[in-house]
Order: structure tokens, then C-alpha cells, then sequence
RNA sequence: GCCCGGAUGGCGAAAUCGGCAGACGCAGCGGACUUAAAAUCCGCAGACCCGCGAGGGUUGUGGGGGUUCAAGUCCCCCUCCGGGCACCA
């Protein structure tokens, strides 16, 4: 084909098509602006199956980045193909508005919040137009606007009368540069999740809590269900729950006026066990948690948190304790600040008291060890250094007994071989207790049970379940959040606002500074008020909600965005949820997606919704990176979405973000990459206006072509059709499908002369060409739009059912076959399509190339896979 | 320390079920068109070696071992990179 002449070039092809994205993308954004209905919703009782695709709402910044860009473009896709696969798409978009920059502008440039806010949203949204997502602007949330925050309000006195919301004295993060309360999830490694460099303080301040706690149990369990979620996601949530099974356990704590004189030098060290005495008295007791009771007769100390509450005591007639106390918790301060407890060395003081073991009464010095958290469990333990590897390491620095009272089981006796000295600590569950009285022989997991029940039994303890899932601390000490909608009444307390009165609007009027404190509080006309119970005066609650209760449900609203009555219409929920399809970074694995189905639960328990999980399919992106390194303003390595639309276009930009990888791995940005899918378009643009007349000018789309360039061309559309439509099923490798297409235009404009000369049939260059288009047009939506316009089409592309792949058309009639003679490749042979294996290893026989390769040699075995390869084993 | 990813040409990547490694694209090189350039089109291209050439040989998917007629793909061990969790009793 690349020996034709010149001169064969037809005189008519001098007509030059320039691809110009600058006036072809911003034309269609113009007429599709005037078309509202475009990207509209059909009614609940449409035929057609729903389809509800979401991408995660950003925070309105003021700046699209190439992260939303790429999140933003596979969203798109899928909802163009779903539409084009005859589906009632769901596909809005809003704005995550409230938050904390809005407020650190208001400080550096005297701008108010909600207008920063709002002129960043108009900006942004100006991006998203001009790359021309899908979005049904109708549906649009903002939720910093009355109108969704007062659902909020309505939410949070709903889960108040039902208890789950609540006011607890904590202790709290606190973050010193934002100067606001940070939920446990929203610390990181002891750094504020907003601020690496800024350690978070722990404060003691009255809060809001919402009780996710209540349904920790569900939210695990639930996960089983998830199985359209990345399994990575799952398993951070399982683990950020923290389900442990075990039992409580109490240990009196002997009262130690009443000790024996012969024992008081004993008692100094405190690294010794002593025994049982009957007329022990006691003062107070000790509840540890426990998954090891079976290993109780093994335990040979207390250890207590250093924050623990009778450490406080003992330290008060104490004041050598009290200082050593101290150090423990310099310690574990700085360690956090260092990110995390885990690399802790561990150190302990003696208490100089003694803790009652109630199986066998015992005597167990109590200690305070800087490696026991407060905040989990009860913030006690009993110690067993045979048993655990960390009692293990303790116990060894200073010095305390070591009692072994699990060994592996050897043909169902304890062994006792004398080697347990280096097992230890030995904490194999599958072993049979020793020295632990009427529990000998007993399998763990089975002296577990009867321990347990025996402690409920004897009324010192029982099986109990804890979670490392906390209450959700919603409170902020901020002005730019949701007024949280409560009254204090001196008479009657805490007292909801009247669900008439909401919402309880943000003040504008406000001048924000960076003194602690909530904001509001210095606003004496939104303070004071009258409590709607008794009409005394009241003050409202100042501080305002977590942003992520904004984006627990904010998906729901979409449904039905100008819904007054109610924060969503619930037939129209019921009818578009669950969603469908979920995407966005895989940062909010914990954060927003637990609370998240935590808000949809309690939805169901208000009897808003049935469904019990809001996401059906979840799909978490890949980072944008560029020269190996996140895009970020600090190491100064953003591009940005503007500047590639600029040059290359919204089409180019956006299929770039698609083609460079797959979805779910990072990807890294090279402009040179954006310049060649520009070129590719231009190729594709070039190449239909060049046949569009053509095409438009029959009516026929007849395939049923005899010649063999038909034939090749038609099948390898079917074969691009089939990949991506296979593609968008499941794998959603939409780097691939763009490869195709790109082989497909490159083997349309390959065959250039069969399409020009006449050869190939009217009826099949249309089809090629409407087809090829329809392909393009989830990935590229400008230049097809334009070009189907440029096919004589006047129907939407959007509602143009997608191309159906037909097999018969794709098969192959004519395969080569590989041959390998000992696993090396040595030649090609074409064979028929559904040759089978007798007539492949004759085909191969007979072979030139193949009889050289085993000419001399003796044939040991032919192996012959029909369709795929065949291997001559020669020696 | 534990749990997930990942490692393939100069670069981004492909190979979906164990069957021709490197599709597609970028960068590169050669050529056509042009006064020239841009744009476009055609061709070459993993590395090394032999050959003037057509062509041929060797080697090659982070490293080592294994299974198999056949391994990027399966099994065992190890290294490095990214992410998550981390004294959770």
C-alpha cells in the first residue's frame, strides 16, 4: 500500500481538516448549556433500569486538580456508556463547602467565608462545564446552604431524641492551629490530618458524640456484604473497628493497712507473686480486659495505664509515684508526637500495692507501664509474661516471674519436655492449660469459654466484646459548619430547637479570628435566645458540626435536591438507592465511608430508607503523580487542568487521564502523553470529515459485504466493540480500550485506498464510521458530538444505543500459529480458523521451516494446542 | 513488626485462563511533502553479537531456586518502592 504513486492520490482530498478543539469543544458546551434536559433523570416509573453513578464531591477550593480531573473522567465515561446502554442515569454533582480553609481565607484576605466559598464553587464549576462532564446541574448540593444544612440540624435532633447523639466530657484532640476538637480518625500519627507539622494536643472539653459505637457490630458484619468493594477498603474498616472478643475481669485490690509485718520487705520490689491469704482485706478494685483468660493463673502483675484513675489516687499519698507517673506520661506524649506508641520503650513503676487474682487469690503487684493505653479496653491488664509477647518483654527488664501455664499439645497431653523455656512467650491458642487448677487440660479457646462463665458465675467478671471504634466527637469550635441545633435552658437543660425553627442559620455578620473558642459564642444576638420549653432565656449551642456529617449523606439529596419537606424524598431514594456505583481516592477508606454507612443505618432505623448499605459497587482511583511524586503546591509539581484544556483541549485532556493507566493504579502526568492523544484525535477528526459526506450520503448501512477488505475492517470494529464493551462490565481497563480504538483508526486509515477507490461498499464506510464514533464518545464527548452532528445525525449521541457487538463478524477465519521447537520460537504457520489438532500438526509437519529446525533429531513428543501454539520436544 | 499493592524497553504501559513478551502511546532515528518550518504521512526501533545484505544467533519481565513441553503469569525464598495498621491486651 505505501507504493502507490503520488499521482494516485485523488486531486478531490486536497481539502485540509484542521482538528480545533478551542472552537469545536467550546460551540457544543454553548448548546448543550441551552439543553437543561440533557443529562436529566427519567422518573421512578421509567423502563428503563437505573443507574446511579457518583463520583466523590470536592471541597470547593477554588482550583479543579488533576486528581478530580482523573476521578471526574471515569465517572463520566461510565455514565455516557450506561445512557448509551439504554440505563435511567443518575449522575450529579456538588460541593463539599463547609470547612476550615474557608475561614483561613477569611483571615489572610478579609474575604468572608460563604463568599469565598461561593465564588470558588463558581469557579470550579466553571471548569467542570468547560470539560464538559454529565452532570444533571439540577441536582446540585451545597451543603454549606440552608437548605442542606438545616437537614443536618434535623438529622442531628433525630438522633438526639433516639440517644445517639450525646454530650460527653472528654478528653479531646485538639488541634492548635486549627484551634478546633479533631475526631480520632481525622489524627494522624499525632499530627493534625490538615496540619503534618502540627502536634495534637489532648484537652478536656464537654462535647457532642454521635453513637456509631451502636452499630459498630453492623458496620462490621455489613462489610461480608460489601463484595463490590476493593477488599483493601474492607479490610481497613474491619480493622479500624476493631472487633475483640475476651472477658472483664475483676481484681480486688488489697487494702494494705491490713498486711502482714512479715511481709512488708517482700513487698518492696513488688516483682514477686504472692500467695493466697484469707483474711485479706481489700479497698477497691481493678477491671481488666482480657482475650487470654485463659492464661489467668499465669498473670504475675497488674499493669496500669499511667492515666488510669486509681494511679491518680496512689500517687496521691505518694509523691515518688506520682513523679515517676509523671515521666510515663512524658514519655508516651512524646512518643506519640514521634508517630505513634508502637516503637515505645517500655518502662514501669511499682505502685507498692497488690491486686487480688480472684481465680486462685493470689496476690499481683500493681504497676503503671507507659506502654498501656488508657483509651482502650479499661485501661488495665493483667500481665502475663509467658504468654504475651509484650508482659514478655516487661517482665524480663524488670525482673518479674515468669509462670508458664499453656504448652503445645502433643498427642493430646501438655508436653513438658522441659523446652518451654524457649518457647516463651508461647502464645500458640492451639495448646492445653497446665497449673491452673480445676482448668487443666482444657484446650484455650475451651477454658476461655468456661472461665469466662465461671467468672460471671462467681460475679467477677464475664465474656465481654470491645471495639477500638470510638463515638464520633462532632463538635467543632469553629464558625463555618452547621450550627449544632440545641438550646441550655437553666431550668429545663438541654433542650432541642422545635423542628419549626430550623434551620438555625449561620450568622453572616461574624468576624473570624484565629482566638480559640467557637466562634459564635462572641455573637451575643445568635447566642441568647428563649428555650421554647418553658420561654426562660437560653443560650444556643455555639460550637458547629464535623464536616463529614455534611458528606455522610449528601447522595441521598441528590435524589431529590429541592426537597423541603423532608431531607430527601424518600420514594425517589428508595428508588434510586443503593448507588450504583461509587468513585473516589481511597483516602476517605475510613473516614467518609464508615461514616457514611453509619448515617445510611441510622436512616433505615428512622424509617427514611430500606436499604442497610448506601454503595453497592465501590472503585478507589490511583493517585495523579508526577516526576514520582504526589502533585502538590509544595514540591511544586502541579499541572494544571486549565492549561491542558487550554492547549489540548477538555477531549484530550480527559482521555489522557484515562489512557495512561489503568483506573485503579497511580499515574503519572507527561504533557508529551496529552500532546499525543491530541494527536490522535486530530487523526480521528481528520479522518471522518474526510468520509462524512460520503457517509451521509447513503442511506444503506448494509454490512453483508463478500470482499475481503470489508470483511477485515468490519471484523476488527466488532473486535473493539467487544473489548470495550467487555472493558466496561468489570475491568474498566479504559487504557486499553483507548489503545483500541486507536488500532482501529489506525487500520481504517491503513485501508485509505479501499475506502476512497469504492471497493469497500457505501453502506460498510458508514458503518465503520458511525460506529467508530459512538465508541469514541464516552472517552472524547466534544469531537463526537461533533462528528456524529458531522454523520447527519441529529439525535444526541447520549441516546444513541452503543454499538452491539456481533461475534460472528469478529471471528477470525485465518490464525497463525506459533511453533516453538523446544520451547523456542522458530516459525509462524497460518492455518484456518477451528483447525483442530490433528490437521494443525500435519499443517506443522510439512513446514520448511519446522523440518530444518528438526532435521537429525528424534522427535520425543509433539505438543499441539489448537487456536494457541505447537511444541516439537525434540533431542 | 504485621497486612495490602507494585517492580516489564529511554519513558507511560500491554499481555484478562500457563502458550509468539513489549499491543497502544510518548520520546528517538530515517524518509516523503515544503524554499524552510510547522502540521501531516511512510518506515525503523528491547539489549548484545555475527553478516555488505536478506537474514541468523544469544539474551531478556527486580534477584535466587522450583514445577512444566512451555512461566511476566503458578510455588518457595529474598531485595527495593508505594500505601495502610502498629505495644488494641
Amino acid at each position: 500500500m505505501s507504493s502507490s504513486k503520488p499521482e494516485a492520490a485523488p486531486a478531490a482530498a486536497a481539502k485540509e481538516y484542521r482538528y480545533n478543539p478551542a472552537e469545536i469543544e467550546p460551540r457544543w458546551q454553548e448548546r448543550w448549556a441551552a439543553q437543561p434536559d440533557l443529562y436529566a433523570t427519567e422518573p421512578a416509573s421509567s423502563e428503563k433500569p437505573k443507574y446511579y453513578v457518583l463520583e466523590m464531591l470536592p471541597y470547593p477550593s477554588g482550583q479543579l486538580h488533576m486528581g478530580h480531573v482523573r476521578n471526574y473522567s471515569i465517572g463520566d465515561a461510565l455514565a455516557r456508556y450506561m445512557w448509551m446502554q439504554g440505563y435511567n442515569v443518575l449522575h450529579p454533582m456538588g460541593w463539599d463547602a463547609f470547612g476550615l480553609p474557608a475561614e483561613n481565607a477569611a483571615l489572610k484576605n478579609n474575604t468572608p467565608p460563604r463568599e469565598w466559598t461561593l465564588s470558588n464553587i463558581a469557579a470550579m464549576k466553571r471548569q467542570m462545564l468547560r470539560i464538559g462532564f454529565s452532570y444533571d446541574w439540577r441536582n446540585e448540593v451545597t451543603t454549606c446552604l440552608p437548605d442542606y444544612y438545616r437537614w443536618n440540624q434535623w438529622f442531628f435532633i433525630r438522633m438526639f431524641e433516639k440517644g445517639l447523639a450525646y454530650r460527653k466530657k472528654s478528653k479531646v484532640n485538639w488541634c492548635p492551629e486549627c484551634a478546633t476538637v479533631l475526631a480520632n480518625e481525622q489524627v494522624v500519627n499525632g499530627r493534625c490530618w490538615r496540619h503534618e507539622d502540627t502536634i495534637v494536643e489532648q484537652r478536656d472539653l464537654e462535647q457532642w458524640f454521635l453513637r456509631i459505637t451502636n452499630y459498630a457490630q453492623e458496620l462490621l458484619d455489613d462489610l461480608q456484604k460489601l463484595d463490590g468493594w476493593p477488599e483493601k477498603v474492607r479490610t481497613m474498616q474491619r480493622n479500624w473497628i476493631g472487633r475483640s472478643e475476651g472477658a472483664e475481669v475483676e481484681f480486688a485490690v488489697e487494702d494494705d493497712t491490713s498486711v502482714p509485718e512479715d511481709e512488708r520487705s517482700q513487698r518492696r520490689k513488688g516483682t514477686t507473686v504472692l500467695p493466697a491469704r484469707e483474711d485479706a482485706k481489700t479497698a477497691g478494685k481493678i477491671t481488666v480486659f482480657t482475650t487470654r483468660i485463659d492464661t489467668i493463673f499465669g498473670a504475675t502483675s497488674i499493669q496500669l495505664a499511667p492515666e488510669h484513675p486509681l494511679v491518680k489516687e496512689f500517687a496521691a499519698s505518694d509523691s515518688n509515684l506520682a513523679d515517676e507517673v509523671n515521666t510515663l506520661l512524658t514519655q508516651q506524649k512524646k512518643a506519640r508526637e514521634a508517630g505513634g506508641l508502637g516503637e515505645i520503650e517500655k518502662h514501669g513503676v511499682f505502685t507498692g500495692h497488690y491486686a487480688i487474682n480472684p481465680f486462685n487469690g493470689e496476690r499481683l503487684p500493681i504497676w503503671v507501664a507507659n506502654y498501656i493505653l488508657a483509651e482502650y479496653g479499661t485501661g488495665a491488664i493483667m500481665s502475663v509474661p509467658a504468654h504475651d509477647e509484650r508482659d514478655y518483654d516487661f517482665a524480663k527488664k524488670y525482673g518479674l516471674e515468669i509462670r508458664v501455664v499453656i504448652l503445645p499439645s502433643r498427642n493430646g497431653e501438655p508436653n513438658t519436655n522441659g523446652e518451654e523455656e524457649n518457647l516463651l512467650p508461647f502464645t500458640d491458642e492451639q495448646s492445653l492449660l497446665i497449673n491452673s487448677g480445676e482448668f487443666n487440660t482444657l484446650g484455650c479457646k475451651e477454658a476461655q469459654q468456661k472461665m469466662a462463665a465461671f467468672a460471671q458465675e462467681k460475679g467477677f467478671g464475664k465474656a465481654t466484646i470491645i471495639f477500638r471504634l470510638k463515638d464520633w466527637g462532632v463538635s467543632r469550635q469553629r464558625y463555618w459548619g452547621t450550627p449544632i441545633p440545641m438550646l441550655y435552658c437553666e431550668k429545663d437543660g438541654i433542650v432541642p430547637v422545635p423542628d419549626d425553627q430550623l434551620p438555625v442559620l449561620l450568622p453572616d455578620n461574624i468576624e473570624i479570628t484565629q482566638q480559640g473558642g467557637s466562634p459564635l459564642g462572641k455573637l451575643a444576638e445568635f447566642v441568647n435566645t428563649k428555650c421554647p420549653k418553658c420561654g426562660a432565656p437560653a443560650r444556643r449551642e455555639t460550637d458547629t458540626m464535623d464536616t463529614f456529617v455534611d458528606s455522610s449523606w449528601y447522595f441521598y439529596r441528590y435524589t431529590s435536591a429541592k426537597y423541603d419537606k423532608g431531607p430527601f424524598d424518600t420514594a425517589t431514594a428508595a428508588y434510586w438507592f443503593p448507588i450504583d456505583q461509587y468513585i473516589g481516592g481511597v483516602e476517605h477508606a475510613i473516614l467518609h465511608l464508615i461514616y457514611s454507612r453509619f448515617w445510611t443505618k441510622v436512616m433505615r432505623d428512622l424509617g427514611l430508607i430500606k436499604n442497610d448499605e448506601p454503595v453497592t459497587r465501590l472503585f478507589t482511583q490511583g493517585m495523579v503523580i508526577k516526576n514520582g511524586a504526589k502533585m502538590s503546591k509544595s514540591k511544586g509539581n502541579v499541572v494544571s487542568p486549565d492549561d491542558m484544556v487550554a492547549r489540548y483541549g477538555a477531549d484530550a485532556t480527559r482521555m489522557y487521564a484515562l489512557f495512561a493507566a489503568p483506573p485503579d493504579r497511580d499515574l503519572d502526568w507527561q504533557e508529551d502523553g496529552v500532546a499525543g492523544v491530541s494527536r490522535f484525535l486530530g487523526k480521528v477528526y481528520r479522518f471522518v470529515m474526510k468520509h462524512a459526506e460520503a457517509a451521509r450520503s447513503v442511506t444503506n448501512t448494509d454490512t453483508n459485504a463478500a470482499d475481503a477488505a470489508s470483511q477485515a475492517l468490519l471484523r476488527k470494529l466488532h473486535q473493539t466493540i467487544g473489548k470495550i464493551t467487555e472493558d466496561f462490565a468489570g475491568r474498566w481497563h479504559f487504557n486499553t480500550c483507548i489503545a483500541a480504538i486507536m488500532e482501529l483508526v489506525n487500520t481504517l486509515t491503513a485501508a485509505e485506498e479501499e475506502l476512497t477507490s469504492g471497493r469497500v461498499p457505501a453502506g460498510v464506510l458508514k458503518t465503520l464510521l458511525e460506529n467508530l464514533v459512538l465508541l469514541l464518545a464516552p472517552f472524547a464527548p466534544y469531537l463526537a458530538a461533533e462528528l456524529w452532528q458531522e454523520l447527519g445525525k441529529e439525535q444526541s449521541i447520549l441516546r444513541t444505543p452503543w454499538p452491539k457487538y456481533d461475534e460472528a463478524l469478529a471471528r477470525e477465519d485465518e490464525i497463525e500459529i506459533p511453533v516453538q521447537v523446544n520451547g523456542k520460537l522458530r516459525t509462524v504457520v497460518k492455518v484456518a480458523a477451528g483447525t483442530d489438532q490433528d490437521a494443525l500438526r500435519e499443517a506443522v509437519k510439512s513446514d520448511a521451516k519446522v523440518q530444518a529446525a528438526v532435521a537429525g533429531k528424534e522427535t520425543v513428543k509433539v505438543i499441539v494446542v489448537p487456536g494457541k501454539l505447537v511444541n516439537i520436544v525434540v533431542k
